[in-house]
DNA sequence: CAACTTTTAGTATCTGGTGCTAATATCAGT
DNA sequence: ACTGATATTAGCACCAGATACTAAAAGTTG
């Protein structure tokens, strides 16, 4: 069985290959590995790896949903449930691409994505920017792990918001902000304190 | 010209549509129009909309470079200068997703996110997380604009850093914020003040 | 009615595959 | 060297979702 050794070999780079680059064809595999297309064929079925068309079709979709969650909408997460002016509830699962590879930890920007954007929703008006955080992150969350933020109006002035948003897993607190909110109206976008 | 109307007001359905829904088979939307198939495929010609796969194709890799570089690596932007432990620069430019539609100003989180993930990469450590931030929005950063991060350690203690990070556009200050970040010793993910 | 646009139908062809059968290597063990 | 097992290659029929082209039918308008 040597050719065991070779077989195996080559379809551990394959698989390597497909996730590094999941748009090659097989004939294109076939020349890369310098066996025949049946042989790639043989591989991709006994490794489960799926068609090109399949892998494309997987990708764009993945991809589609996560255009929507990470940046597409205003709001990172789920809203469950928002009485403008006054409070504001929102969940998201921490996936994979939030977190440090190494740890499984999601990146401190994420937490703060979900909590700035359901702070700048709970906000009674058309357009509104976060003007200045001040956030504590209590202790790392991991991968899979949902996080509900709780956002509750403090005060608010004229134009300017004050809103705490905690976030916890389960019952646990993970990270403690404030946030100061600025409504906007139409076209202004002078002066000092704005953005979000 | 009565079936002018119809032609060019399906053909404007059939562009939303597909806007909306890119994964639609000829098939499929010559049901949804009650129409032939040849009708669809003229009507994609004349609107120069090219086929399933080629969409499929598209959105895939789009979104393949959009996961790296929007969640993929380390460091959200792109990374200019690193002194390891004493400072660091890196630009971003507001891409479409960033924004929102209504105003084409940045959400408040992509600037924090660039801030951050600097700040955690300049400790000097294989592993740091953010463990407070305090931030503040100066103005609001549009569509198109590249944003310069320049991050600064301030004082070590231990194995907590705290860093400045101003971020400009052009020469105005439009983010400051400070970042506690601490430094993570193998397995460690006991005690207060994490995430990142 | 004639001229025109729009719609439908049908055929040949392409790509990147699946699924199946069968013919060759290639090698190990006896 | 022969046998049996595994690995590889070849070939064919077929499929989806198209393109490209030709041609016929339907509807519209002066």
């Amino acid at each position: 069985m040597a050719r065991d050794f070779s077989k195996t070999h080559r379809q551990d780079k394959l698989n390597q290959c497909i996730e590094e680059n999941p748009f090659l064809t097989d004939e294109e595999l076939a020349r890369l590995f310098g066996v025949s297309i049946q042989t790639i064929r043989l591989d991709r079925l006994e490794l489960g790896i799926p068609e090109l068309r399949e892998r494309m079709k997987k990708a764009a979709e993945e991809n589609y949903g996560k255009i929507k969650s990470l940046s597409g909408p205003e709001l990172v997460g789920e809203l469950l449930d928002l009485e403008l002016g006054v409070s504001g509830l929102s969940v998201m699962e921490v996936t994979g691409d939030m977190v440090f590879q190494r740890t499984n930890i999601a990146r401190g920007h994420h937490l703060f994505a979900q909590a700035n954007s359901l702070a700048v929703a709970v906000v009674d008006a058309p357009m509104a920017l976060t003007g200045a955080a001040k956030v504590v992150f209590k202790r790392p969350v991991y991968l899979g792990e949902k996080i509900t933020a709780k956002a509750v109006v403090n005060s608010v002035k004229e134009n300017k918001y004050t809103i705490n948003v905690t976030s916890r897993v389960k019952l646990e607190e993970v990270l403690a902000g404030t946030y100061t909110v600025f409504v906007i109206k139409k076209e202004e976008e002078n002066g000092i304190a704005h953005s979000s």
